[in-house]
DNA sequence: TTACAATATTAAGTAATTGTTAAATGCTGC
DNA sequence: GCAGCATTTAACAATTACTTAATATTGTAA
């Protein structure tokens, strides 16, 4: 779920590649290229990018071609496709949405710009996945829209890491979660902290919500119980 | 509710600039005129028409790019704007529509139809506007038409910016927009502006508005309460 | 029951985010 | 081109959140 997102280059100008590699590296992305658009197709098979950066003047497969054969290939579904094109002016735009962009950059590219957008896009990636803004349970109703809980009608405000915990747990009440779900779903896989942690934010709900709602399995991790 | 409306007449071409100043004023409405994109870009700021009228091919910054760039200055949100092409039987209709259109008209225009066409657009505005145009909170009311915001009757005149942020803020008392969301709304995608740029003008609207009705959620964004 | 590993509890340290200014820059109308 | 306002930046302060470390306590298996 939080890996590093990758996005695959697409360029017959290695000056650009570079820049582009370059300017994605330093934004924290895992970034491959390709020199024309029968290399790019080649490489997305096998490395899966989220994002495919796509010229559309190429030499001998142009990114409008290359673009509506990626969209054939049913494991690159998910894959946003923007196009970079040196004119703005010029009617590309049109056969480059026919042909399945996603979205479209005019050159030169601004490196500001560029992961702006990227990251806004990868951002509406995750999004997907969060549909429920609001737990209720009766007494106890836990909103994402406004990042407030509620006990018995009173109204109570969690800093960020004690709400994801609170809502994670409450998620599914009567479920156990292990310390290794609970770090990689309010923590993330990538980020590292101690042992005793997730105990003081635990300590920190228990305080605020209630003693008796949070219960301790040792040695595996934690639950919610209404 | 019942100013004139306002008709921006966009094309290279003088002549019909002209035609359809002429029959848009017989109509009744307060028309403006530019002769490229980026001309009509920098009027409409200012004029803030509901209707603009855009020739698809002009030299140096054509129709679609035009259009795409109005769609994200937020102020002309509510803007409807129609092309206008030779030649209908092509594919800008595609790109048009992609670009963020709302209509379609080809060339040679004829009065009678553009101006049926106008009123019928400004019927449908005025049917769906009169309820987003002006937010009303009781104590505070926030009218877009005149950009004033009162509180407890008391008329405060805020700058663009600050206030296309108090109306997104208000416009769901209690929701917490992220800062990204707020960034996307009234800046746009393309603009990128430093961290503090935000704060600075929450705390002009703490200033002016009244400092506890913007609350700030740490880690998340801001959230405006009644 | 005991031993010990896991968890609880603090307080204090560290990091991250936001607040506040003032100054710089940009824009617009004259 | 300049005056005046709007907007952004930059530097630093303040605040809050988060993590750690040290120590205490608890639950459980032998």
């Amino acid at each position: 779920m939080s890996k590093i997102p990758k996005i695959l280059v697409v360029d017959d100008d290695p000056d650009i590649v570079e820049i582009l590699r370059y300017n994605l590296s330093l934004g924290g992305y895992d970034v491959k290229s390709a020199f024309n658009g029968k290399e790019a197709i080649k490489k997305a098979k096998i490395f899966l990018p989220e994002i495919i950066l796509l010229d559309v003047m190429m030499p001998e497969m142009d990114g409008i071609e290359a673009c509506s054969l990626i969209r054939e290939i049913p494991s690159l579904l998910n894959t946003r496709i923007i196009f970079l094109s040196a004119r703005s002016e010029d009617y590309t735009q049109l056969s480059a949405f026919d042909a399945g962009a996603d979205d479209y950059i005019s050159k030169p590219v601004k490196p500001k710009i560029l992961l702006k957008k990227i990251e806004s896009i990868f951002k509406r990636i995750n999004k997907k996945n969060e549909k429920t803004t609001v737990i209720d349970l009766g007494e106890i109703k836990i909103d994402r829209n406004s990042y407030l809980v509620y006990i018995k009608n009173q109204e109570i405000a969690l800093p960020r890491k004690e709400f994801e915990l609170f809502y994670l747990l409450a998620s599914k009440p009567g479920k156990v979660f292990t310390r290794d779900e609970i770090m990689g779903k309010v923590w993330g896989s990538e980020v590292v902290v101690g042992d005793r942690t997730i105990d003081v934010h635990i300590r920190k709900l228990r305080e605020k919500i209630g003693d008796l709602y949070f219960k301790t399995v040792k040695g595996i991790g934690y639950k919610f119980n209404q």
